[in-house]
DNA sequence: CGTTTTATGGTGGTTACTCG
DNA sequence: CGAGTAACCACCATAAAACG
């Protein structure tokens, strides 16, 4: 690929998602939705960030006080929730920590048959999902809705597409295929192979086995990982592509276990994934 | 009626500063 | 060091007014 060259964005990024009921959304500034998204960036398994006002500044494209305005913004139009550092974490020169707030305009987003879905696929509850330390942190459970329960549902929201990125068709959707699976169709108990398909460059047959995975692998977020995996095979030559699809997903998760494990023994406790 | 000019508000940048 | 405020400025989009 040569610059100026035209080529095919699709499905070719990984960065920032906006969704589209927000990006339609009037009440925010543009940079408002874009720091939204980077924060959402930073939100890992248990949906809290806690970037810099200089980093998300940096990373934005944007001044420290641009960013605290569209925070503010966020703030005010109900989007997030910022806990500021107080006592030793004032003292020790911690950065903020933003919580995400369901909002009525990401409804319009959910088509019903993905709402309904959707729901098994939810963390059992927010508590048992942060980390001890965190759980001070966690506002009035009636008041918050805090994002991450729809993050599965937006699983694919780092990667770049020209589609919606709602999982709105059991073609693109793991979730949803998940919930009808093969196994009601072919039935039984018969595990179908795991294939790559070129059109949709998506991975067939992996229903029956991402419960499995998960709790295998239980330091890595496998919808996303099986997101950059099918990004990461369509950006290969054919001729690379693998035989054995399932060794290559295991091999895959496995690694990336590891490499969280090393990171939580190495840093104590993980910032963001994109300081990979 | 269509085009140009002007006024206004929103947004964001820079700098300096304070606070804990 | 991180977060925040304030004053000032520039830019841009929009609406209203002026003009031919």
């Amino acid at each position: 690929m040569e610059i100026g060259q035209r080529f095919n964005p699709y499905k070719l990024f990984t960065g920032c998602f906006i969704p589209n009921s927000l990006a339609k959304y009037k009440g925010l500034t543009a940079l408002s939705k874009l720091v939204w998204a980077r924060l959402a960036q930073y939100a890992g398994e248990d949906g809290i960030c806690y970037p810099s006002l200089k980093t998300l500044a940096e990373e934005v494209g944007a001044t420290k006080q641009g960013v605290i305005k569209a925070i503010k913004q966020l703030i005010k139009e109900g989007f997030i929730e910022q806990e500021k550092p107080s006592g030793m974490e004032m003292i020790m020169h911690k950065t903020s920590r933003y919580y995400f707030l369901w909002h009525s305009v990401f409804e319009a987003d959910l088509r019903p048959e993905v709402t309904s879905q959707s729901k098994q696929f939810l963390p059992p509850s927010d508590k048992q999902n942060l980390p001890p330390s965190d759980k001070q942190f966690l506002p009035k459970e009636n008041q918050l809705k805090r994002i991450n329960e729809r993050e599965y549902i937006y699983s694919n929201s780092i990667q770049f597409s020209n589609e919606n990125f709602m999982p709105t068709s059991p073609e693109t959707s793991l979730e949803i295929s998940s919930s009808k699976g093969n196994n009601n169709e072919t039935g039984k108990h018969k595990q179908a192979d795991i294939v790559f398909d070129e059109e949709t460059y998506t991975f067939k047959g992996i229903e029956p086995f991402i419960d499995k995975w998960k709790s295998a692998y239980p330091a890595v977020n496998v919808e996303t990982e099986i997101k950059q995996m099918e990004s990461w095979v369509m950006s290969q030559p054919k001729t690379r592509w693998k035989k054995n699809w399932k060794r290559f997903i295991t091999g895959w998760l496995s690694r990336e276990q590891e490499r969280q494990e090393f990171r939580k023994a190495k840093f104590g406790e993980r910032r963001s994934f994109l300081d990979d």
